[in-house]
DNA sequence: CTTGCATAACTAGTATACAAGATATTTTAC
DNA sequence: GTAAAATATCTTGTATACTAGTTATGCAAG
């Protein structure tokens, strides 16, 4: 069972004939925009979707083998799949035991509005300096359609919506990195989000606040830019008191 | 191969027998805290600092079957390591071709410091309002230590100290999640930080704007402290020019 | 009825065999 | 000699069998 970790694994790997310097291999280097190849993409997508939908509910348990009969593969690319999960914190799997979908550590909640104000902040701030002109009217065409949508009363096309203008004020700033950190960040809130049912008047709300932030953006007011946004982001504070008595064992209370 | 999408993954799962309501798992859960039980763990582990440590070089191809003979083990628990690392961007995958050591994005780097002087600010801010005394003396007693190596000019315990001090400030922020954010980023910065020679005077340097950050903390001045951070970290400004000459084919440069 | 223990039935972890595509090499045609 | 095609040999992706630890079950003793 164990491992010979004497010798340093990277000592003295054969190199194999390498590719002429300069020359990074030609094979799509950037896999991660297309779609899913592999099956264990597919899986994956499949179940993250279902967690973060809360249509997995927190504490269920999640058996490669069902999994595996339901797509008709292997556990090989299954289990691939919720390895990937586990490194993002949304199943927690217990060696020879099971594998569960993650409570919702009310924590993680907090610290992730804290960090997603922070890098969000950043993002606008640098939105601020370098947006095109095109690139702001773009978000305003956003605005606009959310306003549409929050008349129509479309509560998943909003979120859709919502989604898409903090997207583009990544993109404005240039940090593609930050935003999939963001939204990596967001998979953990959203799972909480889903549980609190749509608040009244929130939609007409959130588009004055994006257009308070796309406003200071236009003018080059970096400053109130993020003043805005986090003004914004701060209304997703969580009220975890209520959902303690509704579902008290889908969170997962500090030990303090 | 086609994998059968046309029903919903999770609509009909059977629940198994569950466990009681507010009895997670009692196996440990956090697990993550322990040491490498798994040998998948162990490889991903010695892979990953290799990399970081640039002892394997972006670029160089690892291959599956030299690793499962240098471990003794099979290919399973490797490839699910490689996996872990392709997941952190520190390896590229080309399917059916082969794996090789991710070269270095510069925009990454770029990208980089500005997320970490985001999270780190966010940290420093928080600790400025909650570091207990305790905190403040075991910052105090880094810096000491650091001064001490400096002296002796220890590089590499001299980083290992720096990182403390980082560690120790988002430990009084009370963010733990956002710390292990900044240490992932850290990875991949690192790597370039390893090939920059040691710079002379870099490390007194390093020891007095860490100082400031703790004096500023120490007075609650969250403004001060932010400031005192955002100044140290931009200290890592990539001078990326030259190492395009140095290792041209280490970098991936951008492709505007 | 309760408690302790042996045992059966789960689970994830691992090893291995095979499949499929990509690259390198050789062969063949000209 | 050159170039293109056939082929051999790589690689990772997948399937499956087996191992080992955990949890549940049922039986027996008190």
């Amino acid at each position: 069972m164990a491992v010979s970790l004497n010798e340093r694994s990277s000592t003295e790997l054969k190199v194999r004939k390498q590719r002429a310097p300069n020359s990074p291999p030609r094979g799509a280097p950037d896999r991660h925009a297309g779609q899913a190849t592999r099956n264990s993409e597919i899986v994956y997508r499949d179940l993250r979707d279902a967690i973060v939908d809360v249509t997995l509910t927190p504490g269920t348990p999640l058996v490669e083998k069902e999994i595996t009969e339901r797509y008709g593969i292997s556990r090989t690319p299954v289990r691939e799949a919720i390895l990937r999960l586990a490194e993002e914190q949304l199943v927690d799997v217990i060696p020879k035991s099971g594998t569960f979908v993650a409570r919702i550590p009310v924590a993680v909640l907090h610290e992730a509005i804290v960090a997603r104000k922070a890098l969000e902040g950043a993002c606008v701030r640098e939105a601020t300096a370098k947006a095109s002109k095109s690139q702001i009217m773009e978000l305003r065409a956003i605005i606009q359609r959310e306003y549409e949508l929050c008349a129509a009363g479309d509560e998943q096309a909003f979120h859709d919506a919502d989604n898409a203008f903090h997207a583009g004020v990544a993109a404005a700033s240039g940090y593609p990195g930050i935003w999939s950190m963001i939204e990596k960040i967001r998979l953990q809130v959203e799972r909480y989000r889903r549980l609190t049912l749509p608040q009244k008047g929130r939609m007409a709300l959130i588009v004055a606040e994006h257009a308070a932030v796309l406003d200071a953006i236009e003018s080059g007011d970096a400053d109130a830019a993020v003043a805005a946004m986090n003004n914004h982001l701060n209304k997703l504070r969580i009220d975890i008191g209520t959902f303690r008595d509704l579902w008290p064992d889908y969170f997962l209370f500090d030990k303090k």
